[in-house]
DNA sequence: GTCAATTACGTTCTCCGTAAGGATG
DNA sequence: CATCCTTACGGAGAACGTAATTGAC
């Protein structure tokens, strides 16, 4: 009673009703015609009626055969557009991808990323947000990204997480400080420094905060949220900083030095987080080797980072 | 690259969408759950990217897989739509059935056959077309009929035919004349009686025409194409005239009597003629059925005629 | 520890191809 | 009698079921 036909065989009846000859058709379908044979006729025990009016010499259809090829036709072009579709998306010619990141990371990596996805998937459309780790743990839970590049936030467990680099941290200051001259520096070099604090929220604040527990320094009594804002205080001798490496192209400035802060346990890792068990789609696959692919190069440019630390923090050309 | 899905494949991975359990869709498709597991991993296979993200504890479509689930909803649909139709026309829920026959049955016996097949499958259209033999067999081979009930023709060789019943002929009188008072009658009791005669493209008048030949009939010089012409002229006793059985619905009057012509030659043979090759639509086999299982009430309302012949050719109630 | 999906493996069954058969023009 | 569809039959591969395995909660 229940249909059970394939698709190659609604394809045969097809290329039957059109040259109306069993061997051509046959030989059209990469068959032999005794196969056919066979195979129309179990498409038309199944159809409970004859097909085709046929004798050695002369094939047509009935009126039901008529009646099945319209369908036959119809079903076909429909089944091959869905899987021309899903075919799309599945080689990356169509499709979404949406991703979170902290502010660092949405501001000079991800943009890069977006460039060279956009360069080799043309169609594929590009999502950013970008906000701070908790922010971004909240888009992956909702399902409103693939996935997220982010620090380690709340109730990480609930998701599928990896390291994707551990960013180390640099101090920041003004050409003219004290400290502008050293190569590398430790965290004692800050005792007695002004030290622009990032609001307590940020995932730097709360790496900072034990590293920076028996230092003496002094309290700037900036507390501030965005990078810039952190470049524009330090750049006019209002105190100096302790950054990620991800976050120095915000003070490529010429009166700005930064140099590399030699505390390993210092570092800020970023994590690429996805929903628990949720296989990632093939465009957002696609993007994840795209940026595995680029770290090391970024970690070839946090080493240039580090080599230029001692002269100063350079823009780099672009 | 060809897909090369079968429908219960598509179907099962509809049934998995909506439970979202392997376990409990591989019992709704009768399947165990290894084979369902394996038949979706063949599907993936084939759509090329995961449709399902499944652990052991949960199972959810990917993007991808809502994509496809939408398609194949939509799929299954249209082919179960497609073959509902299908079988509504083998079934004779549909369809539409055209059929030829000489004005002689097309006036009694055809009514009669199409007011059962009305009754027993109200959903089949039907047609009727009333002509003569050649006329009849020109709608067969245009194909604007299934088939044809009519005299052998010109070119009969073109068809597929057989004989269905052979037709004998009646000697109509009125009730005074002479004749009107035997059972039966032979050729040579025409013998100087007035004949009406059919017109000569008349399949009666070419049967007729042979076993009068050594009859010396009186010509009436009346030569008519309508049988209800031949009863008008016949009551009013301006002649007598030999007709098929079939045809004596048209002489049921009071004033008229009918008498069975006992010459075994002389019988109008009535067949089934459909085009050569072609196979009958499933109404049209079933309404062929039903004239077969009419026949023999034919015979024997012929056989009851032949009884009441005697007498007067009483009209039958209706 | 239990429930559920996957994997392994032997069996069954479908489907194909070669070859013989039969019908038609 | 040549062409072309159908039937017969044996083999290859697909698909199924049982049972063991892996994995998640």
């Amino acid at each position: 009673m229940a249909i059970n036909l394939s698709i190659r065989v609604l394809r045969a009846f097809v290329v039957l009703a059109d040259c109306r000859h069993f061997t051509r058709a046959a030989a059209r379908c990469h068959l032999s015609q005794s196969a056919f044979s066979q195979l129309i006729r179990r498409l038309e025990e199944e159809a409970g009626t004859a097909l085709f009016n046929r004798n050695t010499r002369n094939v047509a259809l009935t009126a039901e055969g008529e009646l099945l090829a319209d369908s036959a036709r119809r079903l076909l072009a429909d089944i091959e557009s869905s899987f021309a579709e899903l075919k799309d998306r599945t080689a990356c010619r169509k499709g979404r991808v949406a991703v979170a990141a902290l502010p660092s990371l949405a501001a000079d990596t991800m943009p890069r990323v977006f460039a060279a996805c956009r360069r080799r998937f043309p169609g594929v459309a590009l999502e950013l947000f970008d906000g701070l780790s908790d922010r971004c743990l909240e888009l992956v839970r909702q399902g409103r990204v693939d996935f997220a590049l982010t620090a380690p936030g709340s109730r990480l467990a609930e998701f599928d997480s990896r390291l994707l680099l551990s960013d180390s941290f640099h101090l920041v200051c003004h050409r003219d400080h004290p400290l502008a001259s050293k190569r590398r520096a430790g965290m004692q070099d800050l005792a007695g420094c002004e030290l622009i604090h990032f609001a307590r929220t940020s995932s730097v604040r709360q790496h900072l905060e034990p590293a920076l527990a028996d230092v003496p320094v002094l309290h700037s009594g900036f507390e501030v949220e965005h990078l810039a804002t952190v470049a524009g205080l330090v750049a006019n001798g209002l105190g100096v900083s302790v950054v990620p490496a991800l976050t120095l192209f915000q003070f490529r400035r010429p009166e700005l030095v930064a140099i590399p802060v030699d505390v390993p346990a210092l570092v800020r890792p970023i994590l690429f987080v996805q929903r628990k068990g949720i296989a990632l789609s093939p465009p957002a696959a696609a993007m994840v080797k795209m940026i595995e692919a680029m770290l090391p190069v970024r970690r070839a440019a946090r080493q240039r980072a580090r080599s230029e630390a001692g002269r100063a923090a350079t823009p780099r050309g672009r």
